[in-house]
DNA sequence: GTCTATATCGTGATAGAC
DNA sequence: GTCTATCACGATATAGAC
């Protein structure tokens, strides 16, 4: 769920004319990932994803199978959640608010990582499968990781609660996008969010 | 956007066997609903609607023209914003979470109107359409209606992260289903989802 | 490797018989 | 009013030429 299994070890122009010859693996992934962001699974073709990589449908199918394959490929998860886990839970209990928020704003403030979340979240509101997906990986990464290191009664509620303030953040930021919120730069965010973070963990 | 086009006043009964009578129309909504709910505009067909209806795909035609206009009578929305928003910002400001929270959960718990709010939001998380819809909603009906109301800075970032907060509770209860959120009585969150929404309000 | 052409399917919508 | 039959379209996927 987390490596990488690209080919090309070397970062070479990933911009530019493509002369029939390599490494459109890599655009193509970055194709797919924009569209799956932007329209969910569903209503993403693999031929608008063709187009907009500038190759032909059929190679999609030659590289990646089917438009699931596709889908999984694109969507690799590019975080160790038990590194950032960890990494949370250290330090002052007062301030994992504050961890909380930095983290998560600052990954949505990179976008290919949020085409993927973007992907993930408007597939997994209309696909059963993909919902669960998303439940296991919370469940099973997140909320019993983090549950442990807290010593406060429902803790797995608790943190629950945290992840839906940050679903609905996104959802209504970058989905929803109303305003002001869709704009309001990120530091500014930050300790709304942390407040609210704080409160759901630690709070009486 | 709020009051109902149904013909027949006379309540009948609404289960048991279809003999080519009337008030088909009732179980056609109450069909689209269930179906919109559960799978988002796009995925919902025409034919499984009118087969969870126990009618002729058709006659859905004949009676509604179009899938928009289908999905568009089964949303009507079963409250006036105005009236609850009116109710929320009256009384003890240091209660207003408690109203908010009250009133949202108590929401979701009628099954009907779950399910038009489901059906809004997977379809608002694939259509730029319905997204723009909720976004006008969202702004017109309740960020500018509660923000006047409050004596505090930055009332719309606040009301925003408000709704953000109930949009991704709706969708780790009802979407991604994890536990223990989802099989939570409402009132275990009552008193939790009513202090996040206090704190976005009224804190420092 | 890359493309053209096509098979197969499910969709929304319509026409018209009864 | 209700059904059967069908149209037009776009999708994924595949076969096969170059």
């Amino acid at each position: 769920m987390t490596a990488d299994a690209d080919d090309q070890p070397a970062p070479r122009k990933k911009t530019g004319r493509r002369p029939g010859s390599a490494d459109t693996r890599r655009t193509v992934l970055e194709a797919a990932r924009a569209e799956f962001a932007a329209r969910g699974y569903q209503k993403a073709s693999m031929r608008a994803i063709a187009r907009a990589a500038g190759v032909d449908a059929a190679l999609l199918h030659h590289y990646f199978g089917s438009k699931d394959r596709l889908f999984l490929a694109a969507l690799e998860f590019p975080v160790d959640p038990q590194l950032v886990v960890e990494r949370i839970l250290t330090g002052d209990p007062d301030a994992v608010g504050e961890r909380v928020a930095g983290f998560v704003l600052a990954l949505w403030e990179e976008p290919t990582v949020r085409d993927r979340l973007l992907a993930l979240l408007r597939t997994a509101a209309a696909s059963e499968e993909v919902a669960a997906l998303m439940r296991g990986f919370m469940v099973t990464e997140l909320v019993s990781r983090v549950a442990d290191g807290l010593g406060v009664p429902q803790p797995e509620l608790r943190v629950e609660l945290v992840m839906s303030q940050i679903l609905g953040l996104a959802m209504a930021r970058y989905v929803i996008r109303v305003e002001p919120l869709a704009s309001a730069p990120a530091e500014e965010l930050l300790p709304l969010l942390a407040r609210a973070v704080q409160t759901h963990l630690t709070a009486g």
